[in-house]
DNA sequence: TGACTTATTGTGAATTACACACTAAGTATA
DNA sequence: TATACTTAGTGTGTAATTCACAATAAGTCA
């Protein structure tokens, strides 16, 4: 990189006045096979009491991604799980102490690695049913909550995303209570037997599970295929509504 | 909004070190049946005299989106054009000036509407076709860019966003040539036809437009239908390839 | 007039989606 | 130990959609 030449100071980025810039995750998990999402409690002024989403500043020297996976592992311990840019809300008035800037992430844990630190620092944290969550949530957090979900629900369409919920080792009929789960509806179970074991994207681990009726062949989740990357679209006819919800979600404020 | 108690300032975010944030803006626009992209040539260190992205600071007062929209008017002088939050970059070391993130929108400018305001600020402004680009650009712009196009061509299969692009009054094969463009990819005249027209998504302007074979019908957008949302995808088994390219970019520098 | 150019409509084969019936393989219980 | 019950997984025909390509329409140009 070219060095400053001496004229290069009257253009100096740092006289602005800045807002702070925080990074927020929104962590979906699967427990008894219900979405369930991670809020922590407040312990200050603003929304003293109220539930939010973790999060915090960023450190200087880390990227985005570096600071959610930093928060993602100071909450729940986890590493190596799916994370992804959500969007960037940063109305003035989001926070009433100054104006604050936050890069939401959004995090899918798996069902049988979710672990929850309390630390001093946070006391309170707490997984939530998506359908029971707290009446009101800190901040503009329940918007940001509306849109992950509509987020979450519209990817699962086209891409494997569910996989990043569940065990290792599962069953196909499980897999398809989560996209029942998500995306509120209901499935036909013939059909999608067939459409998920032509994608070729189900290794047979040999294995069964013992249960009321019928044992049940258990599978793993052939993550990246050489040949063709999987393409599992459960319905080929949807939208992805949540574009707009965002921006809804700004301009509502 | 509740008044902060006594104790409150023992958690001043303003203490904490805090990074530039900018707006910037790609715009789009369809001149000669190609897709453009409009740039500005920089006049200071860093990156000085390579092409840029559009784009400053925020001002403290004004939401992101308002940010974006200040840049795309300052920048093209117009106004009500299609305007999304595309993605925010900011890894260390993006700008060699100091700690910087770019929230970045992408706006497409309809045919008929594109002015280029040159001020003093802004000498050097231009269209740019995509597939002809300035064989460097200023900081991660490349990238961004990038991503920009591969966000529009896959949302151009499940939504309108074509039509932002078009003049009011166009013909179809004028729109089967966006898709064509931007999908890279030879489209069926038949079955684009129907398809169309089978979404109720046009309206009839009754004119006609000679040209050197038969007449062409010319049509108008009907924006937003009250019944259903219209959906025109031209192809129903693409994926969305677009995100995992977004963390590519970052990743990469 | 007839060749040429661009715009639109028609048609049928091939593929895919969908609803629903059926078979399989275990447990619980009388 | 039969039979009811429960969950797992497969088959099948119809309906809908996709797609390639042929046919027609309506003008210009020489």
């Amino acid at each position: 990189m070219e060095n400053p030449p001496e004229n290069a100071t009257n253009y100096d980025p740092s006289r602005y006045e800045r807002p702070s810039v925080t990074v927020d995750v929104v962590i979906f998990t699967l427990q008894q096979r219900e979405l369930h999402v991670l809020l922590v409690q407040r312990s200050r002024w603003p929304f003293e009491g109220f539930w939010a989403l973790p999060g915090g500043f960023i450190n200087m020297d880390e990227s985005l991604e570096e600071s959610a996976r930093r928060e993602l592992e100071e909450e729940t311990g986890v590493q190596n799980v799916y994370l992804e840019q959500l969007y960037t809300f940063g109305n003035p008035g989001r926070d009433p102490r100054m104006r604050v800037i936050s890069i939401v992430y959004f995090a899918l844990v798996q069902a049988d690695k979710q672990i929850l630190r309390s630390s001093d620092e946070t006391p309170n944290v707490c997984w939530f049913p998506i359908r029971e969550l707290p009446v009101k949530l800190a901040f503009d957090h329940e918007q940001i909550l509306d849109y992950a979900v509509s987020r979450l629900s519209s990817k699962l369409e086209y891409t494997t995303l569910a996989f990043q919920l569940l065990p290792e080792v599962f069953s196909i009929l499980e897999l398809k209570d989560i996209y029942e789960q998500i995306l509120a509806e209901k499935l036909d179970k013939g059909n999608f037997y067939r459409k998920i074991k032509e994608t070729g994207i189900l290794e047979d681990t040999g294995q069964v599970r013992e249960g009321r009726g019928r044992p049940t062949r258990l599978w793993r989740f052939r993550g990246s295929h050489p040949e063709k990357q999987f393409v599992f679209r459960w319905r080929e006819d949807k939208v992805d509504k949540s574009d707009r919800q965002a921006r809804d979600a700004e301009s509502q404020e």
